[in-house]
This record gives C-alpha cells, sequence and structure tokens, in this order.
DNA sequence: TATGAATCTGACCAGATGGTCAATTCATGG
DNA sequence: CCATGAATTGACCATCTGGTCAGATTCATA
C-alpha cells in the first residue's frame, strides 16, 4: 500500500526516480513499438533499460502501468501537433500547418506512432476512453471549420472525417511503414531532404486536392 | 519426415485437409490481426477454428508455418488489386480505379491488412523478400508510368512514391483504424453507404491533388 | 557518522505457451 | 467388412513470462 509510484505525483525531487523511470519509458518504448503489447516482455525492456527485471517493477508495477504511462506521453504529443491546425483562418496555410506538424511528429516520435496504431489494432482498449472524449471532441470541432470553408466556397464539398483520416492516415505511413519505406528507397531510411521533400508534396497534393482555385 | 503438408501441393484431392486448413487460416487471421505475431498463440487459434490444440499442429507444423501461409494470401489479394493500377492509360481513371480497388480490399479483407501492418512494423522479416522483389519492381513500374504522365502535362510534379505512399495509407487507413473510426463514428462501423462515400472522396481528393485542370 | 528511507537485485514461483507423442478413431478403396 | 493411411486428441514437457520478496546496498540529512 502507498507504494513508490505515488511519490512521483507528490514530490518533484526524486531525480534517481525520474532518470531510471525515463530510461526504463525509452526502452519500453523500442519494445512495445517492435512487438505489440502481447509480445513485449519486461525482461526484454529491462534489458535494454540496463537494469535487472525486478528493477523495473520496483518502478513501474506492471506491464500495463507501463504501457498506459508510454500512452499517455503519447497522447501529450499528438494534442500538441493538433493545435497547430487553429493557428490560421485559412485553409490552405492552416492545412499544410498541421501538415507539416504531423509530419514532424511523425519523423521525430515513430515509435509512438507505431505504438499508438498497435493500441489501435487490437481494439484501443487502453485509449478508448480518449477517442470517445478529447478526440471525438477535437474532430468535431474541426469538422465543424471544414464545413464553414466549404459553405464559404473556399473548399470542395466533402465529409471533413475523410480529410482527416487522409491526413493522419498518410503522416503516420511515414512512421508506421517506416522498414517498408526504406527497403523501397533502396534500403535506407529517408534522408531529411527526401523527407522535407515529402512533407512538402503531401501538403501539396492535399492542399490542392480540397481547396477550390480561386 | 516428409510430413501433412506436403500432400497439399501435390494431389488437390483431400477435401477434410482442405476444409480444416481454411477454418485454421481463417481463425488464425483473426488472431494475429488482434495480437500480432508474438502475442497470437496457438492455442486461441485452435479454439477459435474450434479444434484442440494438437490438430491445429497437426495441420501446420509450427505458429511460424501458418503465419508464412497466411500472409502468402494476403500478398496474393494485394497483387491482384495491384493490377487494377494498369487498367487504363488515363491517370484520372487509373488512379481512381486503383484506389477503388484498395478501398475494396480494405472493407473485405481489414484484418489481412492489419497483419500486414504489424508484419511491417516488426520490421517485415517474413515479407522482406516480397518487398525487395515484387514491390519494388511494381512501384518502379509504376513510378516511371507516373513520370510519364507528369512529362506530358497530365500530372503536377510530385516524387512517384509519396502518391503511392499516400493511397496506400489512406485506403489501408480504413482497415487499420476501423476501431477508430468506429468511434469517431457513434460507435458504429461505416456502414455501406458512409464507406462508398468516403471512396469517392478519397479518390476525388487525391486525383484533384495531383491532375492537372486541362 | 548514524539512521531511516529509497533503491537495487538474485532467487523464486505459478501460470501460460509452443510443440510432441502415443494411442485412438475415422474414412475409404478393395 | 477389413486393412491402411489420414485425422484426432488428451496428456505431457521444456521454456518463457509477469510478478514477488527478502535481504543487501546506497543516499540524504540531521
Amino acid at each position: 500500500m502507498g507504494g513508490p509510484a505515488l511519490q512521483k505525483a507528490k514530490r518533484p525531487k526524486p531525480s534517481i526516480r525520474a532518470g531510471r523511470e525515463l530510461a526504463i519509458l525509452e526502452a519500453a518504448e523500442s519494445v512495445f513499438a517492435e512487438l505489440g503489447f502481447k509480445g513485449a516482455t519486461t525482461g526484454e525492456i529491462a534489458l535494454r533499460a540496463g537494469i535487472p527485471k525486478a528493477n523495473l517493477h520496483y518502478y513501474f508495477p506492471t506491464k500495463e502501468a507501463l504501457y498506459r504511462e508510454l500512452m499517455e506521453r503519447i497522447l501529450t504529443a499528438w494534442l500538441a501537433a493538433a493545435a497547430s491546425f487553429d493557428a490560421s483562418d485559412d485553409p490552405s496555410e492552416a492545412l499544410t500547418r498541421y501538415i507539416s506538424a504531423k509530419m514532424d511528429l511523425s519523423r521525430a516520435m515513430p515509435l509512438g506512432s507505431r505504438i499508438w496504431a498497435s493500441e489501435i489494432m487490437r481494439g484501443a482498449p487502453v485509449i478508448e476512453d480518449f477517442l470517445e472524449t478529447k478526440l471525438k471532441l477535437w474532430i468535431e470541432a474541426r469538422s465543424a471549420v471544414i464545413r464553414r470553408w466549404t459553405a464559404s466556397g473556399k473548399l470542395i464539398k466533402i465529409e471533413p472525417k475523410v480529410l482527416f483520416y487522409m491526413i493522419w492516415a498518410t503522416t503516420q505511413h511515414y512512421a508506421d511503414f517506416a522498414a517498408q519505406i526504406a527497403v523501397l528507397n533502396g534500403g535506407a531510411p529517408l534522408d531529411d531532404a527526401q523527407f522535407a521533400s515529402a512533407k512538402r508534396d503531401v501538403a501539396r497534393i492535399l492542399v490542392r486536392g480540397v481547396v477550390r482555385a480561386r
């Protein structure tokens, strides 16, 4: 009772704890991304974190708890990128910024994107609540924006969700399917120039696809 | 030595075998799609196929063998859809047909799509060879077609792979992220009308995004 | 430096898992 | 209706896995 987990919320003090937790979370990220929730083992995570398994269980009582903590971080990053959609009232600019932010997120946190994908593919047991509340509110508010742009003749008439799904799918593809992309790129991951070029092309195609010419 | 697996290729005779194998493969499809390769258990697959685990191992000696067989079927379906790209020399028509075929595939075989995604996310150990050979040849040949269309002024200038990745990502999203889409759709999967509408919108946006107005 | 709390860890355990096997039942052609 | 190969299956096993625990070690600080 009153295990170590409680301390974290109370005191911002313990530096050893913070450091170890981060190392474990980073190791966990790579293992969960590769093997999925069920396939990941606490032993492998501990190994990659460079600590004995028992030590891992000292910081995170169960595999599930570790996974939830990780998921929370991924959600936070997603929300930050989501905010970039609201930066402008001009469709081309808002879409370009949002697509760009999502592409950058895929580049910076590919493992998180893969864990998200795995989570959804197994039925989203852990983030179901997030999907039903925050994500649903987000997409409904932004769908209203899209519809307003359509009404004012700025965009072609489409179901807003289709556009958002296209953006999510395309941008996250660069993280989730990085292995496939690398093979088709001659065996090496996209370099910065290729990625930047892809980012530009993706934004251009999507904006061109939905924005009415003036 | 010379186990049961050999019979299949030789004689198209045994009907019991064919039926059982199919039942096992279908059960395996759902389990692998949900839990990933490592998470799937032969016990659970046998349970869903309605047979004892030992019986499953009579038909498929190892989990790996069962997985490979399944993957082969998915690849076959993918190749069939891929052929639809070559049905026309007109960019709008070819793209629309291909996108439509890929959307239909996502609708008809969502589990296969998810298994494919999982396979890539774990580094594609089993289909690596397919990616390096058939898929690579396919995308290179079609990239040449795209470039020709660009050269003749029919398409805007883009890296062809970016377009194919957009098509793959978007169409497969409807299979891989079906759970998320269902939540955002009020808890129910897309019905046929919604799906047909999404299919039209996706094709329209992508075609509009890359095809030059005449 | 004494002391209590935080951290670390080897050893351990119960349950799950992939796979085996010998014994049994079933299908079918002669 | 019997012989023979195919199909079935309960019992079993070695290994792996998540998680526990008691004792040892380190740390902060009074």
